[in-house]
DNA sequence: CCGACAACCTGTGAGC
DNA sequence: TGCTCACAGGTTGTCG
């Protein structure tokens, strides 16, 4: 499910729902996923207002930053007062500054193979791979579920993007940045095929296993040829198919997800659209010859053996 | 530096 | 029906 289009759109759902909201709890139900959820999390996370919902790559980018003033930091809501009073100063002391501002910091989230964020209420039982829940304030939850287990929970303070699992991500796809002439320099070292450089987050970021072979058939380039051997031109043709690709799916809401923010959610469906994934066998739509199968990396490649030279 | 491969984990569908 | 196997949208670490 998540490559870039899907977390996009699962940005874009949540943002508007999440930004300038108090989350009240955070709820770790299973620490175990690709690196242990950090215990302090709840912590961190409890009175944090969220500022933004920002992406890099994969990864989504919740930015817990926007200070908590009404409250202590580190102090428990107590029974009985309303989210957003402030608690009491002890008795006759000033309020200490340097505590009622909050330090601030990121939520990193990443999705895997499987995992999905859902909005739900309160009252929704989690099943048994909902392994993390945000609570807000206002009773929404947003809930990950994730049952490989292969997505991420992490806490980063200070500047996010330059955390050890996004400083050496490769230039955002849709940004202006990459194009063909920064795909053209950042392929010539490399005499591995293309698809598996395309995939390298280090070359870009954020194209997944279904792109890749989507881009690469729009482009016309067969994913087996040696990337410092795709030219100029080419890389030209690429860069640009990686785009109108990811955009198309971001416009129809990703491949397939289905009621992430409820019930009247969003259902991607950019599956209708592909041209080669999954389609072994099947005709190519503009010629007509069988599309191939082939494994590369150990991920499924498909691709047009005529129109892809 | 590069590339090939295994590993992490659960669910699903195909084939017998 | 039930078993076994291959494979699934991602990333990291190890080895040669």
């Amino acid at each position: 499910m998540p490559e870039l289009p899907e977390v996009e759109t699962t940005r874009r759902g949540l943002a508007p729902l999440l930004v300038g909201q108090r989350i009240r709890a955070a709820v770790v139900r299973n620490r175990s996923l690709r690196q242990p959820v950090p215990r302090a999390l709840p912590r961190l996370l409890a009175g944090a207002t969220i500022s933004g919902v920002a992406r890099r790559g994969k990864y989504l980018l919740i930015d817990c930053g926007g200070g908590d003033v009404s409250r202590e930091a580190g102090a428990p809501l107590r029974a009985g007062m309303r989210p957003g009073e402030s608690a009491p100063a002890a008795d006759g002391e000033m309020p200490d500054t340097r505590i009622r501002t909050r330090r601030g910091g990121t939520l990193i989230l990443h999705l895997g193979m499987s995992g999905r964020l859902w909005v739900v209420d309160g009252a929704t039982p989690p099943g048994s791979h909902d392994h993390f829940d945000l609570v807000l304030e206002n009773g929404m939850v947003v809930r990950l579920r994730d049952p490989r287990r292969f997505g991420l929970v992490l806490w980063c303070e200070g500047r996010v993007l330059d955390h050890a699992l996004l400083a050496g991500i490769g230039p955002e796809p849709l940004d202006p940045a990459f194009d063909g002439a920064a795909l053209y320099r950042a392929t010539r070292s490399r005499s591995a095929a293309i698809k598996l450089v395309l995939m390298d987050g280090r070359t870009v970021a954020g194209i997944g296993n279904i792109y890749a072979n989507e881009a690469l058939y729009h482009a016309g380039i067969n994913p087996r040829i040696p990337a410092r051997r795709v030219g100029r031109a080419r890389c030209e043709r690429l860069v640009d198919a990686v785009k109108r690709t990811l955009e198309l799916a971001i416009d129809a809401g990703g491949s397939s997800l289905r009621d992430y923010v409820g019930s009247d959610g969003m259902a991607g469906n950019f599956q209708s659209q592909f041209m080669v994934y999954d389609h072994a066998g099947g005709p190519c739509p503009r010629c007509g010859t069988a599309i191939r199968g082939i494994r590369q990396g150990q991920r499924s490649t498909f691709y047009c053996p005529r129109c892809q030279r």
